[in-house]
DNA sequence: CCTGACAGGTTGTTTTACCAAGTGGAGCGT
DNA sequence: ACGCTCCACTTGGTAAAACAACCTGTCAGG
């Protein structure tokens, strides 16, 4: 006899409710906010609930409180998702069989200074590199390659040419326990190869974009690399990060 | 007879005393954090300022909390501040004479397509713009542009080529009362001008990272645009973000 | 008129209390 | 031996109350 769907918490429908009146324009940006005795009225919940609210909602950006005076709004937070066009990071969760792209090359070669540098491997060491060619509407749109140290390469269904059925991320935690934690990244440009340039039918006078995302689990120790290459006059790299 | 330095509350001193237990080892990575009531016993204080402590931590990325069994550690976050090596943004915050270079250009031109686009204005229309040539040990480094509406550069000091006293976002923060929110970031590659090769001192064939940062008011109307200009050879671009 | 005390508003912090939901083990019954 | 219930312990959420710190307008006294 239970609900099956369970009712999100009082405070989350509040900051709903108040997220939509700020949108809506019924709190106008610099405007007062109603105070909290107001708010305990109208939805006719208690104190602690109220600012636990406000509390998310200034923590997301969407008011600023100022003791003694009030809270104003602020208006929805252009930052809330620091919203990023990170190349590759797809390539961590999506399964490959959703990317229209082919594997073109599957190999254990000596990894280049940046990559054993960002893997902490000695120099010269050997790595796995896997390195797809991404197509977009039929034309070749970048190169993602994927750097593993030998040993977390082993075991795992890299080493072949197929299309992985699972995404990056799941495969290696099933398979090798790993966890992913964050991404530290290094962006650089550069010309191309003539054999880049040719696989991604670009001018060669054209600079490439070179992406370089180290993936890390919570330790800080260093488990992958993504590598995307990036012809600079089709793609460009998009942020945003609040300012104090 | 007030005490003149107040003291943090009880809450913050607590995540303090845990961040410290996590960074010394005491708290080691992986194992189970102290249950509430553990916490509430030895260090004498009620539930709500346990857990709000508590909460701080996870929002924080230090720990993790799973209902019904308990808050593991996740160690120090490497995320803590996403640390980015954002060109440009120094720019915004330090006095312009804190940083070692020359004004090579103070302009009012027609806007560039993409400068036109980020500030919101119509095609072709006129900008003004200070463009400063960084330099680093002597060797020059980068350029640094600011572009403005033209309303907004009127009745600033930034017209003259003399070096600003102030950081860019106090000086028009008390001249102008706008208040910097939030950077939006496209980050390009392209071949240097020549022009732009003889100032940097930089080889024509050395393709340039090219950042623009578009600065926001919390409304989400853009202000100006920072423009750096970056040989590849001689920088590249620092990143890091959270994984899910 | 000007100044200062004061009252009443606001948010910030802390406590006590209770219930709900999830986990895991102890112990019972079959 | 197996499965089941129940209990103890965990975190999550809500309510009611009090005090502290801060802001602002009012009002009395100079």
């Amino acid at each position: 006899m239970m609900s099956l769907e369970s009712v999100p918490p009082k405070y989350a429908q509040l900051v709903q409710t108040l997220q939509r009146r700020i949108e809506s324009g019924t709190y106008g940006p610099g405007s007062l906010l109603p105070s909290e005795n107001q708010l305990i009225q109208e939805f006719g919940v208690s104190r602690p609930t109220v600012v636990a609210a406000l509390r998310v909602l200034r923590e997301q950006g969407w008011i600023e409180s100022q003791q003694g005076k009030g809270r104003f709004v602020r208006g929805r937070p252009a930052m809330s998702a620091v919203e990023r066009n990170r190349p590759g990071q797809a390539y961590l969760i999506r399964p490959e069989a959703e990317t229209s792209g082919e594997v073109v090359e599957v190999a254990t070669v000596a990894a280049p200074n940046r990559i054993a540098a960002l893997l902490e491997l000695p120099s010269k060491s050997k790595a796995f590199v896997r390195r797809r060619l991404i197509t977009d509407e039929g034309e070749p749109s970048m190169l993602v390659s994927v750097w593993l140290p030998a040993e977390l390469s082993q075991g795992t269904d890299l080493t072949s040419a197929a299309p992985l059925p699972q995404g990056l991320h799941e495969h290696l935690q099933a398979r090798k326990g790993v966890r992913f934690d964050h991404v530290a990244e290094q962006i650089t440009a550069r010309m191309p190869t003539a054999g880049e340039a040719r696989q991604l039918g670009m001018g060669k006078s054209t600079p490439l974009l070179a992406v370089f995302g180290a993936v890390r689990e919570a330790s800080g120790r260093a488990l992958l690399v993504v590598e995307v290459l990036l012809p600079a006059d089709r793609h460009e790299l998009d942020d945003a990060y609040p300012i104090g």
